[in-house]
RNA sequence: CGGGGUGUAGCGUAGCCCGGUUAGCGCGCCUGCUUUGGGAGCAGGAGGUCGCAGGUUCGAAUCCUGCCACCCCGACCA
């Protein structure tokens, strides 16, 4: 497992600083688990944000932007929704502060106190739905399919970096529907969705299925989700997709008329994806050197880095390395021509492994003699001294070769790390050894995933979607089973 | 909120048990010269309310009390 997630060695937290996101804004409390996402790491969202967006829009959706506030009487509308969320809501209570009659400081002025109080959203269902009661009327209102970028607030007990922020931000797909089915299918959509993004943009493997009842959304009546394996054998859930039914529609009255003039109500999906993915990404694929990206998602795809003694140098080497840019800029291909005499190549060579930069091109006098270029790819650190000639077409081939290799590697790992358990024994020795996923037998409740999770910290990842039947008995209570389930440690 | 731990320069730390010069070191930063194909070398320099507030003492980073913050583990969770 890389360093740069798990280890506090020598100048670890330099390297922190400058990697990706930074928690802590400062010694206040009541920003704890707050993040700073810097310029470089808020690049990668940016990508991830425009890959995703695109595949929304191609299969009909459309965005749009709901409040960040809701009134505290929406919460209370869809019971199960108000028990996952009620313990992590951050509420405001007042609208103004005025000056500490001390004259030292500022308070909260507590004659200006609301009427009702506002909840910062940890999600939008309610807000949404208390929106679209006004927006559905007739079959012909529907479908609606509605997705929001934003970021939402959740209070929990502990933050951890990366993946559990008590701020983030995300996309949530809201999606209203005439009949059961639709719903259906626009929630398998979805989550396919994420696993085609997962797997061909972050090159990282997931397993789609469903999450058993204990680890469902709030609210809904099945949560798919996909589910991926970090490098320290832990699973991280990477993406939700919700078939909520009617529950939210009967809990804000949203009706509609159907062709027969027959009224019901509507049926809905919400499905979601949040900066986790950084932490995901960071995870699955990087090294002690730092980051690993894959190229389609890599800020910076290619680095050009001049060697050079003297200005004189420089120029013949500028010269050629600007050529090179454009050749590669026309293939679409994002370079970066670091000229900087501020820093020296090693130290660049450094910099950009510890960025993931997958393609770096050293370019010194021995190549403006030879017409040669250095090319290093950062998945596997390997040089290779190759010709300018045809540099372009080399490049874009070796850009979809590093992604295929740092997929295959996650693949493999992967698959290096998933086992068979047949008794608790098995079960907890793997566990308590290198964890991994491990594929069990399960009777199927609530009561034995639960006891599971207390004796070995490994709760159901989801029962994959392409598990097949298999007679078996449950590894914790004996009883029989019909398929396996994905168990692991959770993030 | 329970259990454990830690607060010393931008970052990482030594010193604390056993109080006593000007609080030491590494990285980073600044200046100069030499360097530049894997995080350069040498010389010089800047940077500290030792988390905060009290107390003990001739004297506190060090001992005592209180507070605050952060980290790790647990409950919670995308």
């Amino acid at each position: 497992m890389a360093k740069i997630l798990t280890k506090r060695e020598e100048n670890y937290s330099q390297w922190y600083n400058d990697l990706v996101i930074k928690a802590d804004l400062a010694e206040n409390s009541a920003v704890r688990g707050s993040m700073v996402i810097k310029p470089y790491g808020y690049s990668i969202w940016e990508k991830m944000q425009a890959a995703l967006d695109k595949m929304f829009k191609d299969t009909g959706h459309s965005n749009a932007y709901f409040p960040l506030f809701i009134p505290k009487s929406f919460f209370s509308k869809e019971a199960s929704h108000v028990d996952g969320f009620a313990k992590e809501c951050a509420v405001v209570t007042h609208y103004r502060l005025k000056n500490d009659e001390t004259g030292k400081g500022i308070v909260v002025d507590p004659d200006a106190r609301l009427e009702e109080e506002l909840i910062v959203r940890p999600t939008s269902e309610t807000v949404i739905w208390n929106t679209y009661k006004n927006w559905i009327q007739s079959y012909r209102d529907l479908p609606i399919l509605v997705n929001q970028w934003s970021n939402v607030v959740r209070w929990e007990m502990r933050t951890r970096l990366f993946l559990r922020t008590s701020e983030f931000l995300w996309q949530e797909g809201h999606t209203a529907h005439a009949t059961k089915q639709e719903a259906l299918d626009e929630t398998e959509q979805m989550i396919n969705v994420y696993a085609d993004f997962a797997e061909n943009w972050m090159a990282m493997p997931v397993t789609k299925g469903y999450k058993s009842e204990n680890e469902r959304f709030a609210g809904a009546i099945d949560t798919y989700s996909i589910e991926a394996l970090m490098q320290d054998g832990k699973a991280l859930q990477s993406g939700t997709s919700h078939f909520l039914g009617q529950n939210f529609a009967k809990a804000f009255d949203v009706k509609f008329t159907d062709k027969n003039g027959k009224i019901d109500y509507v049926w809905a999906t919400s499905w979601g994806v949040s900066t986790r993915l950084i932490g995901a990404l960071i995870m699955a694929h990087s090294d002690d050197n730092g980051l690993v990206l894959p190229p389609k998602l890599a800020p910076i795809q290619v680095v050009i880095i001049p060697i050079y003694k003297g200005t004189e140098q420089l120029g013949a080497i500028a010269e050629k390395a600007e050529t090179i840019k454009k050749k590669l800029q026309e293939k679409g291909i994002s370079v970066k021509f670091d000229d900087r005499d501020t820093h020296k190549p090693g130290w660049k060579f450094a910099e950009y492994e510890l960025k993931g930069v997958p393609v770096r091109i050293a370019l010194g006098p021995r190549d403006i003699e030879n017409n040669t270029l250095e090319i290093a790819r950062r998945d596997t650190l390997k040089k290779e001294i190759i010709s300018q000639d045809g540099i372009d077409l080399y490049i874009s081939d070796l850009l979809n070769e590093i992604q295929q290799s740092i997929y295959q590697k996650a693949l493999k790992f992967r698959n290096e790390n998933t086992f068979k358990a047949d008794s608790f024994e098995e079960f907890k020795k793997i566990m308590e050894n290198k964890g991994g996923f491990v594929l069990a037998h399960w009777d199927g409740t609530s009561e034995t995933e639960q006891k599971i999770k207390n004796e070995t910290k490994a709760t159901i990842r989801c029962i994959p979607f392409d598990s097949t039947e298999e007679e078996g008995k449950c590894i914790y209570s004996g009883k029989p089973s019909k398929r396996r389930v994905i168990f692991a440690k959770a993030y």
